[in-house]
DNA sequence: ATCTACAGTTCGTTTTTTGAACTGTCAAAC
DNA sequence: GTTTGACAGTTCAAAAAACGAACTGTAGAT
């Protein structure tokens, strides 16, 4: 399977990771959360190459989930703003955090706390069903299709090459 | 940075994406949850190489987030099982889905449905706060210093160039 | 005139990933 | 009793991606 396939793929999940699986452009999100809006900025956080930093933005931007905004004129420069697009990878990123804080903390405790300031207090993220409102397990739950699914195979694919006579032993 | 400092920055999100944040380890995760267990299913599933495969569930294993069990003996064969700290993931990858229903379907609409099987309702997964109940916006949230925060800086580093004034320019 | 800040781009080297075949065990088929 | 097939990997050369370090270009500050 090759990446552009994949984000073709009928599988919402594929195609998200498509956009934002890869390590780097991951912790590029979590600077944007983090405030982070320019070239530098990201670079002397992460670490990154300038050359794979620019090459991420740039897809991050083709893809909707950045907005680059000048700041200045003469020279130019840009700030890379997050879109809706991007805002809506908030609860990706909690839950992401949320399972280093319960999974992958030292002896010392979470490094970062998050607090809503809605009610004042130290949080956690915790998943629930939009319809009841109770937290979610995997074991509730069942997959199955839905209108996007793969399509019914057409005539052609039918055809197309059964799986493949295996000539892995001693083969010729 | 390298992977390995990665997994030792004070920063939950650094440390979860240094041992899943890569594309292939995501998917395989992907069907963790959708009930693939040995190799050759990975392997048909995702097209993934198997020197990649086999490497990529090492490491799962190694980081404790599936199991190995054997299911025959003569020739021996391993199943892989997620435990409970690879069970601990579905959050995230409920997340990742949610986005990707919500900003990646074509016009056809969703591949999959999730039905939580307590209400008995196809659901959306949704992020609330733990203390309050309310759903969590990144806007409302402020992140601070926890107890596992970057220690107090080391004589060496203190020592390390201070920030310099930086230079205006006009805006513009 | 020189230095620094910023936002990249270029390019040669190293690391990762790929693709394809190979290894080995065992059961069932021929 | 040899061949075939399923399974779970390993090996290795070749291709792709990432890295590091230097370079480009504009403009304000020194």
């Amino acid at each position: 399977m090759k990446w552009k396939e994949l984000e073709e793929e009928p599988c919402s999940m594929a195609r998200t990771i498509a956009v934002i699986g890869d390590r780097w452009t991951l912790l590029i999100l979590r600077e944007c959360f983090l405030r982070t809006r320019r070239f530098e900025g990201f670079q002397s956080a992460l670490g990154i190459t300038r050359h794979l930093l620019a090459e991420r933005l740039k897809k991050l931007v083709r893809q909707g989930i950045l907005r680059r905004v000048p700041y200045q004129e003469s020279p130019k420069r840009h700030e890379y703003i997050l879109t809706q697009k991007g805002l809506d990878l908030y609860p990706i990123m909690m839950a992401i955090v949320h399972w280093g804080d319960t999974h992958m903390v030292d002896e010392r405790g979470r490094p970062l706390l998050h607090l809503h300031r809605n009610c004042g207090k130290n949080f956690d993220p915790v998943m629930v069903c939009s319809e009841c409102g109770e937290p979610v397990l995997a074991k509730e739950v069942h997959t199955h299709p839905g209108p996007g699914a793969r399509r019914p195979l057409a005539q052609k694919e039918m055809e197309a090459p059964a799986p493949k006579p295996k000539a892995r032993r001693k083969a010729a």
